[in-house]
Parts: C-alpha cells; structure tokens; sequence
DNA sequence: TTGACATATCTAGAAAATTAGATATAATAT
DNA sequence: ATATTATATCTAATTTTCTAGATATGTCAA
C-alpha cells in the first residue's frame, strides 16, 4: 500500500463517494442488480453499472476510477457471469488509517 | 476541515514529506534558524527557508505549497519579523484521522 | 454462430496541478 | 532613506488528471 497512491485515489469526490457507498451497500445500492442471489453479490460487492448509475458519470470513467482504486488497493473485485462486483478492500484501509495515525 | 482538500494536499510527495519533517522539527531541521531562541522557533515552526532547503525545490512553490497545506487546515503560521513559521495544526491533523477511521 | 449486454481499454480534448522565474511586499539593518 | 533579506504573489509553460466517445473483449442467451 502506497500512502500517496492512496490520497491521490480519495482526493476526488466521486472516488471518495464511491469509498463510502461500499461501507453500506444495501443502503446505497438499494436496488440492486438481482443478477444474483441479494447475499453472494453483496458479498461480492456492487458492480460497475450500479455504480456507474449511482455516480452520474460515464461508463469509461467509472471503469477507470474503479480501476484506480483497486491499483491503490482500497478496492477489490470478482466477477461473475459478465459483471464484475467491486467491493472494499477492508485490510488496506485498515492499515491506511494506521499509517495515517502513527506516521503523520 | 474538508477531507477532499486534506487528500489533496497530501497526495503529493514534496507536501507530505513536509508535513512529516514538521513532526519532529528538531530532527528535520537541526542546524535550523537561529533568528529566534531555539525553543521558540521550533514552538512556533519552521522559517519557510529551511523547509525550501530541505525540500531542495524553488522558493515560490514551497511558498505555494504551505499556503495550500494552510488552507486545507493541516498547518499554521506565525510571523516573527522577516520570517514566517510554519507549524503542524495537530487539531485537523488529529480530526482528519478521526474521520478517516469512521466515515470511511 | 449470432446478437445483446457488461465491462475494459484506447484515444484525445479539456481542465487542473506542478513548478519556477519575475516581481511585489514587508521587515530589518546601515 | 536605502539596501538587503524573507516571503508572498503573479505569470506562464509543462505535466498530470479528468472525462467521455469509440472500440475491444468476454460472457450469456437464443
């Protein structure tokens, strides 16, 4: 986990949001893909049309940008059939919020 | 404090090795100063000269740079004379982690 | 196999950040 | 008053980030 990749990946809004919607994911993405059984695909997280539809931006960007953070390790992803379902990367942020109390 | 300015300022090397040298100012910047009394410059920061040395970039974005991690509440200044010092802002240093560990 | 759909990748123009030189301001010393 | 020094601000060139359209890839259904 690389501390900067990490601001760089937080420090826009739709990113950051992104972050937080994950936290609660039945709250935020309420109805949800039904592409799978309500537990397998929250455990699995939200996939990317969800998330595309939730943040008002194109298709390519959110590709990107979840890309992105999954490069910074706040996110990781599985997939199943043909959508791929982004969830939090708990143990990173985890440790990120360590590095961030003892070492700034 | 606003999250997104605090990723920001730090989402950039040069800026949170700043904000780390000011951690432990008499470590960072031992031949520091000498205009004012040690206790009272390393009480009220760093001069922006010697973070410009150390920083080994041009006075005019070691300048900006403060301004912008001044803006984003993570650091303070006071002006003895000719210098200005530069000071971690331990209170949105210490809210940002806070929020970090539970908003995100 | 073909068609439809979800996502990823490529490409490029627009916007923002980075950076330093030039100049302005403010304080001190002569 | 003038010269010097420290810092701030202005300006502009370069680099990076943002963003979306176009296209490619992979999967499923008919």
């Amino acid at each position: 986990m690389e501390p900067i990749d990490v601001f760089k990946a937080l420090s826009n809004e739709i990113r950051l949001n992104i972050l937080q919607w994950l936290k609660e994911p039945e709250k935020h993405f309420p109805k949800q893909g039904a592409h799978l059984p309500k537990e397998v695909s929250y455990k699995g997280g939200v996939c990317v049309g969800d998330i595309q539809e939730k943040a008002k931006t194109s298709q390519s960007t959110v590709s990107h940008y979840l890309n992105m953070m999954q490069q910074a390790g706040l996110l990781e992803s599985v997939r199943y059939g043909k959508w791929t379902y982004y969830r939090r990367n708990e143990e990173t942020i985890r440790q990120f919020a360590e590095y961030f109390r003892t070492e700034i």
